[in-house]
DNA sequence: AGGCGATCCTGAGGGC
DNA sequence: TGCCCTCAGGATCGCC
């Protein structure tokens, strides 16, 4: 399911193919997944342009072509953006293909592309989304994109301590709810979430607004080296993700507790525990992560009856 | 007003 | 083997 790790890494792989293509024409197959159907219908979804530059915000990444127009593609749970040359998949890969568009190259991106000069490239571009969780956002300028990006929080890959800080102030809501508010901080998804506050040492239910600034600290510290080692591992990639020539991620599993409730943690061998908050697997190690305000200490509660199991 | 939970959606996986 | 049920969760909307 891809969080910031898998977009940024589907960012770095597409980007070197795309930059100078030219999306000849697109074929929507499901106009749901379009937000604003039918505005910009004259130049839909960035067909005639050349892609300039991509970007990437939190979770949302932006296509920008040479005329200034921009498409943000949402992955959802379950979205893909593929390079795809040939014939389309059978079987269940080649269902859930809302948009598609035909490429045309420039001399560079042809070459990249291994296609002769000036011919049509017979690749393509594919939104795909079984579950339909994600979508596409066309804007008509870099400044509506700016707009939509500025009501994000900072992006969890570079957020720094002093900016969390200061979009968690006044939240008394769990600190868990808030990472997972885009508008707090964009990109930190559940996996992450549960992840981070594992190395930050600091429970999920813990209220936002008490943490400590030390704490805070931490906390942007393990999301950030988090997410930039899973970045450059191509994403955490349970089962869905693929990246822009639709391969899976590194299979390597780096969670410590993501998924594993009931297990015994890493850190201290004591059970973690699985809860659900705001409808989510929530896990965390009931020892590591304390949930009084005490700073956390080595001493050990011998009383602490045995850890619940999740579920 | 802020926060929580219901909702959307399909495929995987477990149980029988 | 095959059917049925449950679960997964990002973003949005409505309710408390």
């Amino acid at each position: 399911m891809p969080e910031l790790p898998e977009v940024e890494h589907l960012r770095r792989s597409i980007e070197p193919a795309l930059l100078g293509v030219t999306l000849a024409s697109v074929l929507v197959a499901r106009r749901s997944v379009i937000d604003h159907p039918g505005r910009d219908l004259d130049s839909p979804l960035l067909v005639g342009g050349t892609i300039s530059s991509t970007h990437r915000h939190g979770k949302q990444l932006a296509l920008k072509t040479n005329d200034g127009r921009v498409l943000v593609v949402q992955l959802g749970m379950t979205g893909s953006l593929t390079i795809e040359r040939g014939a389309p998949p059978d079987g269940i890969e080649g269902r859930h293909r809302h948009v598609v568009w035909d490429l045309v190259g420039s001399s560079r991106a042809v070459s990249r592309l291994g296609a002769r000069v000036g011919a049509r490239l017979g690749a393509r571009l594919v939104f795909r989304d079984p579950r339909r969780f994600g979508g596409l956002t066309p804007f008509e300028s870099a400044l509506e994109l700016e707009r939509a990006w500025s009501r994000l929080g900072p992006d969890a890959l570079g957020v720094a301590g002093a900016a969390l800080q200061s979009a968690l102030a006044g939240r008394k809501r769990p600190i868990k709810s808030a990472l997972l508010d885009q508008t707090v901080v964009a990109g930190v998804g559940n996996i992450y979430a549960d992840e981070s506050l594992f190395a930050a040492g600091i429970h999920p239910l813990r209220s936002a607004a008490s943490l400590r600034p030390d704490q805070v600290e931490r906390l942007a510290a393990s999301i950030r080296s988090i997410l930039s080692q899973a970045s450059d591992r191509g994403g955490s990639t349970l089962r869905d993700y693929r990246d822009a020539f639709g391969q899976p991620g590194d299979a390597v599993q780096m969670h410590q507790v993501y998924g594993r409730g009931g297990m015994p943690c890493l850190r201290c061998a004591s059970t973690l525990r699985g809860i659900r908050l705001q409808g989510r697997a929530t896990v965390f190690c009931p020892l590591c992560q304390h949930l009084s305000t005490r700073r956390t200490g080595t001493s050990r509660s011998a009383k602490q009856g045995p850890p619940r199991g999740a579920r």
